[in-house]
DNA sequence: GGTATAGTTGCAACATGTTGCAAAAGGAGA
DNA sequence: TCTCCTTTTGCAACATGTTGCAACTATACC
């Protein structure tokens, strides 16, 4: 279906996985959102709302923090990307990834702070018990573990 | 003024489990964290850093905010208490829980922002995997769900 | 291309959470 | 009970996230 990298070279503004799912949805497409979006799409990793200004102010200087905030939570309505507290390792920031084919859970290392991705079968599971024990229809989850890699794994056994 | 669950009736101050928790570890009692442990004791359901410091006012009203969420802060690093999302539904704010004995996951309505908890055989085997797959020693772990519940799920099933 | 209009933006103000620092209070020992 | 030392508190300032509102702009329609 939708590619996230479009291969066509003959336009300049080459729209986007993000773009073309809020246009195909009658989402109003402007400057601010473009540029916010632009960022999202290229980013690995894990951003958070001041950096996504940051960057998408190199395309469009006098865009505001509200309008980050804002086209955010436009995109988690839509179901198009996922915020992550990421155990608040960071302070009381939030962090934002668009929402991939296979959901997956993040795993944080509470000393280095470095976050892992994983996926598991586990976690089609959960969902799936959930819908059934509750009747409940399940849009998204979230799992968020905390603890200490290899290298950080506190020297004190007990 | 003090007891809020009287277990016994001889006793003015009942110490209640966090305070003992702390106590034992060698942490310094003052007034306004018993104010504030006595609140989380006496809390059923899900308590917000306002709400804390609002209801530990009675006890104790010079209390400043600072000191609640500085507080909560000791009781997470102390695994006594689990801080939560419950993604947002409300706005920026976390909630808080003592910590229970048999560790739930939490399923929130989208639309009618009720919160159920459920214990799931699933939650401990995402722990064991994480241990096991990325050599992690898991502390703590945090699953949120949401969607929503018979009541409130959306009428159109496209 | 021009116009109407509904959705979007930026600003200001507010709400929630964190940090630095001087003053105050808890607890140990005498 | 008094003193000393360390931890904790409250304040002020800052960081992050949300909301109300007037001005602006993307899109539909002509």
């Amino acid at each position: 279906m939708l590619q996230k990298e479009s291969g066509g070279s003959n336009k300049a503004v080459s729209r986007g996985y993000l773009q073309g799912q809020l246009v195909a949805r009658g989402v109003r497409m402007t400057q601010q959102r473009r540029a916010i979006l632009q960022v999202m799409e290229g980013a690995r990793g894990h951003l958070d709302a001041a950096s996504i200004l940051r960057i998408a102010r190199h395309d469009h200087p006098d865009i505001d923090r509200v309008t980050v905030y804002r086209t955010l939570t436009l995109l988690k309505r839509h179901g198009l990307i996922d915020e992550l507290d990421l155990l608040h390792l960071g302070g009381v920031g939030h962090y934002y990834e668009q929402r991939p084919l296979q959901q997956h859970l993040h795993v944080a290392c509470l000393r280095c702070g470095r976050v892992v991705e994983i996926a598991s079968p586990l976690f089609d599971k959960i969902k799936g018990q959930v819908e059934r024990n509750l009747a409940f229809r399940v849009a998204f989850a979230r799992v968020e573990i905390g603890g200490y890699c290899e290298k950080c794994r506190p020297e004190t056994s007990g």
